[in-house]
DNA sequence: GATTGATCTGAACAAATGTTCAGTTAATAT
DNA sequence: ATATTAACTGAACATTTGTTCAGATCAATC
């Protein structure tokens, strides 16, 4: 009931968990110590411990958090019925959502197999659902004759690859805007799906 | 119990790089133990020092090799003078070179780091040798009119992307054949470089 | 001003790490 | 049969690892 304000406890977890992050993300989980982080945040190894049971529910946490941000700011999106405007939405989406979190990106794809079993099948749920909602998303314009692929589950897949491709180079003071980098490739993205050039 | 029967030397040695490469793939190279390699190749850790002067050796030979034999591979390919039928033999060959070897994909992607500045400034120069590959056939296509894209460039490392991502999920022994594969990526690779329907 | 309890330190722990190397084994050459 | 030597063992090394925990620190409460 002691030691409310002025409280280190809601600065110090915060902080851990972004040094985890960007080290993480340059080194790799297995290559970074809970000393590395520890200096990092400018305390001890012991502190870090406070606010995690080991090292793996860090990476978890990070992984976890980063598909229940992607999920529930979908869920709160306004998709377009048209299905090609609503591509066009969920490009736009997905690369504003992925270059602002080159980190999280990284480790999503990377340090999956660090996690334990039960761990690792609860980051793939999450994922299913996520290339579930592109998959629909064709699916619907292949029905309503907007889209020609020649197998949408696959085509969901190439995109997903397509759409995340940026984060690797893009960087925000580059020569190229974000606006631009979407622009071009709701370009490729309606191509790719053999809209019909004049849409 | 050394020198069993027979002289092993031609064969621990690539044995050795078999197993580094299938565990750095699957655990990542920090996470990998010379022990784990030596026990693997059915050998002793201190073995191994006998074929490799250090760990990061081992990683820097395979993600260089891989390269190389990427580099060499495509010079001897005959690519057809016609923009649309070269990014079709290019997107065939990118398929099949890499779905054959999806570990090495996969650490040339992510070890990167792992390397000393001299060994990753090695590699990068390899893989711009290769991407200036593929930029200058999309050049060719825009230039005599076969292609429409907004930025050459940004489309070679995005068609890089793309072509690379089936790595992740593709099976030799799934429901598509690597035939159809090539197929289906050709087609998407037409219809993202802007290539008019019944070319 | 004393008490409380969250926060952190600093030292300690066993286990594991990459690497070295003197010595052992066995295939080959003499 | 003996000598030679490539190939390997097995133990050792100095560090480093994740994690624990008794005690120090100190703001908030009584």
């Amino acid at each position: 009931m002691a030691r409310k304000t002025g409280s280190h406890s809601e600065i110090t977890g915060p902080k851990i968990k972004q040094a985890a992050l960007v080290l993480f993300a340059r080194h790799g989980f297995a290559a970074v110590t809970m000393r590395q982080i520890a200096a990092n945040v400018g305390v001890q190894a012991g502190a870090i411990y406070n606010y995690t049971p080991d090292k793996q529910a860090l990476l978890f946490d990070l992984l976890h958090g980063h598909m229940a941000d992607l999920l529930s700011k979908w869920a709160t999106e306004l998709v377009p019925a048209n299905p090609i405007a609503a591509i066009d939405h969920f490009v736009a989406f997905h690369l504003n959502f992925h270059i602002k979190r080159p980190e999280l990106v990284f480790i999503s794809y990377m340090e999956l197999r660090n996690l334990s079993d039960s761990n690792f099948n609860a980051i793939v749920e999450q994922r299913r659902i996520y290339e579930k909602i592109i998959y629909n998303l064709i699916l619907s314009g292949v029905v309503s004759g907007d889209f020609l692929v020649p197998d949408p589950k696959i085509t969901s897949l190439a995109l997903i690859a397509l759409l995340t491709g940026p984060v690797d180079w893009f960087r925000e003071d580059g020569r190229l805007t974000s606006d631009e980098l979407t622009r071009q490739y709701c370009i490729l993205t309606r191509q790719a799906l053999g809209v019909s050039a004049q849409a």
